[in-house]
Order: C-alpha cells, then sequence, then structure tokens
DNA sequence: CCTTGACCTTCCCGTAAGGGGAAGCCCCAT
DNA sequence: ATGGGGCTTCCCCTTACGGGAAGGTCAAGG
C-alpha cells in the first residue's frame, strides 16, 4: 500500500511518516517502479507503535530507544521501564514549572480588579519590585 | 552603557536583547559612534519588564500587548488580566495535556515488574490492543 | 604608536517535530 | 490522451533564542 493508506491506517500523516523515516525512526520504506514508498503490515504496526508513543508525549529519540527494545527478543523490562519512567520524570519537570507559572499569574491576576482604571497590579508586578 | 551592561542589569543575555529588537518587542537602540548598542534606565526598565513575564511563561506575542498597556497611560486593567488570564487558560491546557499522559504512562510503568524478563505491559500498549 | 584582549557587530546554522506549499512525476479511469 | 488525484523531493516556516564565525571597536598597557 502507499503512504497515503499507511497514514490512515496509523494514524499519522504521511509528512510524519516521511519525517520519521528520515529521522532514522523506521528504516526506509521499499519503493515501487514509479518510486512510491510501499508498506506493509509490518509496517503500520510499527506506525501505530510510534503514534501512541507520540501520543503518550515520548520525544522521537526516547521512541527510537522504545523500538529497539520492542525488536529485541532478548530484552529486559527493566529497560523498557527505565524509559517510562525517565519520560514521567521529565513530564512532572514540565509541569511544576508551569505550575509555578500558572499559581504566580493566577495571584496577579486576582489582585487586579479588571475594570476601566489603569491601576492594575500585573503590570506593577513586571515593572518590578525593586 | 552596551549591551553587556544591559544584559547584566535586566537579567537577559545579550543575544535575548537583540533578539527582542527584531522581533519588535523592543524599538532598535541607540548606536554609538562606534556602531554599538547604547541602553539608558528606562530601557533596562523595560528589559527588566520583559525578563519578568518571561519568567511568567508569556509568550513574546502576548508581551507585546502587555508592553503596549504598560505604556498606555489610558488602559483598562481589565485587558491587562483579561492577557493574563488567556495565559492562565493556555498554561492548563498545557498542564491537562502532560498530566494526561503522566497518569497514562504512570499506569502502564506501575504494571511492568521491571525485571529481567522481556515481557513488558508498556510495550504491549504501545503495540497497541486492537 | 602599537598591540592585546575584551567587547561588540552581523550573519548563518541549529534546535523538536513536523506543516504548508511549489514544481514535477505517476497512475488509473474515461 | 487527458484529467485529476496521489506521490516525490525540496525549501521555508514555526518558538525563542544559543553557538559560533568573521570582523570592527574600545580602553589599557608597553
Amino acid at each position: 500500500m502507499n503512504i497515503g493508506q499507511a497514514a490512515e491506517r496509523s494514524g499519522l500523516s504521511a509528512k510524519a511518516i516521511r519525517y520519521y523515516e528520515t529521522a532514522g525512526l523506521v528504516s526506509p520504506a521499499g519503493r515501487s517502479d514509479g518510486g512510491y514508498r510501499v508498506y506493509h503490515l509490518d509496517d503500520i504496526r510499527m506506525l501505530r507503535f510510534i503514534r501512541r508513543a507520540r501520543d503518550l508525549g515520548f520525544s522521537i529519540e526516547r521512541i527510537r530507544r522504545l523500538l529497539d527494545l520492542w525488536r529485541d527478543a532478548g530484552r529486559a523490562s527493566a529497560d523498557v521501564k527505565h524509559l517510562a519512567l525517565d519520560h514521567i520524570a521529565e513530564i512532572d519537570g514540565k509541569i511544576a514549572a508551569l505550575a509555578a507559572m500558572r499559581s504566580a499569574v493566577r495571584e496577579l491576576a486576582d489582585a487586579c480588579d479588571g475594570d476601566h482604571r489603569p491601576d492594575c497590579p500585573i503590570l506593577r508586578d513586571l515593572e518590578g519590585l525593586t
């Protein structure tokens, strides 16, 4: 099947599939006589794997390692778990940073009347308290 | 003062200051005879404003609007508050997305023994349940 | 006066993960 | 054979800068 069909069946875009190929995530697809990329069911399975991992927020680099483990019948589940825990730690870091910003902005917004007058604690904070 | 001093006093990098200039966030700095950018105390105040806003996660585009309001003596605090609330909504969206990923990955990781054996629910999930 | 070294300038490339779109083949049906 | 999709590669765009090259400027010291 062609890339359009592969995209539809995997839930990825054709652009993304080509990108994964150039990024070395998937090995170059075979080509038809006319130069079209050709995909088989095994490829679709791998593309769906990638899609699910992307949905879970895994980076391309980590997905590369997940795929390596997936293909390695002798893998240790500990290695997979380690990747997942690293990913969680990264997410936690991002959430913490966002939550800190959120509460700071929230406090400023709460202190702001939000009326037609120009006086605003938000701007006063940004101006600097020093 | 030169850009290095301005950077030090504002807490920004010289690169960032030049970037804000090309991005139209700040008006082009005056130049010395030798072509160096020259900054005054007012500029430092604005740069610190930008830095604080960046620390709070505001995008360049929103900071542009914040600066417009800051300079507008006749502004309504409601407009500033609106920008802040928009920002909070954006942060909330990101946090929600990250939290959803986190809990999904967490569940998979919890279900994984993490031993030397190859069997792993994480990979089974990524493979697709269908 | 000259040199050194720190500082500054512009310019270009790189980031993550693709999206958008152009120019040009390929393929199938009519 | 022709029309219209689908496919190809290629290049630019995104965020908010960081890194580094090539070269100009400035102040201090010999």
